[in-house]
DNA sequence: GCGACAG
DNA sequence: ATCTTGTCGC
């Protein structure tokens, strides 16, 4: 399989993000929710050029998962993307867009992870602090820990390990189709963040708060150009 | 020292 | 993430 080049990020910067992610890290709350939402939001973020980033924000009613708005957010973006960073790349203009959010969701479901990541502060978490509201993550991708491949059929899910620390669970949301990363963000707890996730499946691969943040972003992009 | 590496 | 066509399987 490819395996994508990380061009090299410079180290003095990489100590001061780690610090900050450090102190971060010491305010997520992982918790049971406090109440079961009426509204979840769904966030992404796409790159038309380079230096641009486009993000978008999508709120569903809960259970019933019916758009109700969609906004989003076109920038220029400063950071290059450094694994283990991507917060710091990507979060500055998920919140100048959720700023533009009319209905004011109870959860935000956010494309990455949470604290399935090296210190436990992947960009759910991080969003989450921000915006000190609850967050999980919903990742396509693998960034640290080990973990089982779940069975064939949809529903099923593994653990996701970390030197022996659950940080996640592997969810197969579809029959036969590669599994996503669930894991909490903050004021969200592993139970908690399982049961939305699979609540919020809805035949495709990813969730749908996602699937419609994803799918919006691309539209958007399209629109730009 | 050698891999691994969300979006 | 992004660049890109057709194509295999359910």
């Amino acid at each position: 399989m490819y395996r994508p080049y990380h061009p090299p990020a410079d180290p003095i910067v990489v100590r001061e993000l780690t610090r900050q992610q450090e102190e971060m890290r010491t305010r997520v709350r992982l918790e049971p929710l406090v109440a079961e939402p009426t509204l979840i939001a769904g966030c992404d973020s796409s790159f038309p050029t380079p230096d641009t980033i486009l993000s978008v924000f999508v709120v569903l009613s809960f259970p019933k998962l019916e758009l109700l708005e969609k906004v989003y957010h076109h920038d220029v973006v400063d950071l290059p993307y450094v694994p283990g960073f991507l917060a710091f790349r990507e979060a500055p203009n998920l919140l100048r867009t959720y700023e533009k959010l009319q209905h004011k969701p109870d959860l935000i479901m956010v494309d990455g992870h949470g604290i399935a990541h090296p210190r436990r502060m992947g960009i759910a978490s991080h969003l989450g602090v921000l915006l000190d509201m609850p967050t999980l993550g919903i990742a396509k991708q693998r960034l640290t820990g080990r973990y089982d491949e779940p069975a064939e059929t949809a529903g099923s899910h593994t653990p996701l390990l970390d030197k022996g620390e659950l940080i996640g669970e592997v969810l197969r949301t579809k029959d036969r189709v590669q599994p996503v990363f669930v894991s909490p963000g903050h004021r969200c707890d592993q139970v908690s963040a399982m049961r939305l996730a699979w609540a919020c499946t809805k035949g495709y691969k990813l969730p749908e708060p996602t699937r419609l943040a994803d799918k919006w972003t691309q539209e958007f992009k399209k629109e730009l150009k």
